[in-house]
DNA sequence: CTGTTAATCAAATCACGATTTGATTATAAA
DNA sequence: TTTATAATCAAATCGTGATTTGATTAACAG
């Protein structure tokens, strides 16, 4: 009945990364549907074949996909209980940063474009209401240290505000080819932070 | 000779400040020369007679503007040298974040549309330069903090771009009218950096 | 083979928004 | 008062770029 993709023909997912890749170089509102074709070896108009709501459903598609990407990384490690709190939280913003830093152009869309999202009221909520969610799980991890007594008082909004500010800002200034690995800054930056909520002994 | 500014003229800065404020609501491509012109009670047409070179002109002086301030905020304290490295450091990020929360519309500027500068070769280079100068401060006072046997050997680069990241992600989350004050904030704030740096006795 | 649907393209549409132009008005200086 | 200039406006200009439309081609199902 239908037909199933050839080897060639390019498919959602490839657009979404053009896309993401575009977005970071020129901005949500800087980047031509022709841009994002061109990335992908296609004509403007046949972008509507894959995304039949056009460039805010492709920005829509980045964002849910890259959040949703991060989430699941960060989520894995917050829901194994055989951690102990420092542990857990170190590893949380490292396999955030981490994920993060393998995928610039989506982090950087995941801080600049985010704003661009403000029409389809209904999609725009469910993802603000993920992005809180995400939050969460750092505010979670944070009050588990300060119950089990190993992290300060803290003030555990600000410092989680805090905290994702300085990882979401890794997709804006990190380049792969810099001085430091992902890992090298994952690790460097786990380190302040857990150094900044541990309890000095 | 010439006319001297009646008052209820506008004038340059009230311009700049209703741009920012427009930024920040709709971002720099999504603003019409018509909605900043709106906010001060003038045509589209009426602002080139104040910015010749048009919008891009102006988000230019929003951005330069806005450095120059908080730049020099934070440069008043550095170049105090009765201060200790740890009191230097601290009140530097506070100043740092009062000067942020208190002009929030720019302080997201400086985030979201320094990206959006990518015209004007010249203008921008002299921009990314200042830019550089400031975090150049921050990493100095740090330097300053290891070689005096006060702070821990962080890797200086990275611990700046983390601190930059926190404290220019207030611009993006702050309220005046949320839990917190700006003072509350930029204390809390300047707390989690300290003693993320600060050797442990 | 033949028919059906997926993918793609080239060429319209169609709006919107930055900038320009040519008056018009207000105010300070003389 | 006059006059020059600043400040402003309303109405064109002029491009650009998202989206639509109507073919055209390709690959699988039968």
């Amino acid at each position: 009945m239908a037909r199933k993709p050839a080897d060639q023909a390019v498919n959602r997912h490839d657009i979404l990364i053009a896309a993401a890749n575009v977005f970071r170089r020129k901005g949500y509102h800087g980047t031509k549907m022709a841009d994002i074709a061109a990335e992908v070896d296609l004509t403007a108009g046949s972008l509507y074949h894959h995304f039949p709501d056009g460039k805010q459903q492709i920005l829509r598609e980045v964002l849910t996909d890259g959040l949703a990407m991060v989430t699941a990384e960060v989520q894995a490690i917050v829901e194994d209980n055989t951690l102990t709190p420092d542990e857990k939280f170190r590893k949380a913003v490292y396999a955030h940063i981490m994920a993060l830093a393998q995928n610039v152009s989506v982090a950087a869309a995941l801080v600049f474009e985010t704003r661009n999202l403000l029409e389809d009221q209904s999609a725009r909520d469910s993802y603000l209401q993920r992005r809180d969610s995400f939050e969460q799980l750092y505010r979670q991890v944070i009050h588990e240290g300060i119950e089990a007594g190993v992290f300060r008082h803290v003030d555990v909004p600000i410092f989680t505000k805090a905290l994702l500010g300085s990882n979401n800002w890794v997709g804006v200034w990190f380049r792969p080819t810099g001085r430091l690995s992902g890992e090298e800054v994952a690790m460097e930056i786990a380190d302040v932070f857990l150094n900044a909520v541990l309890i000095k002994t």
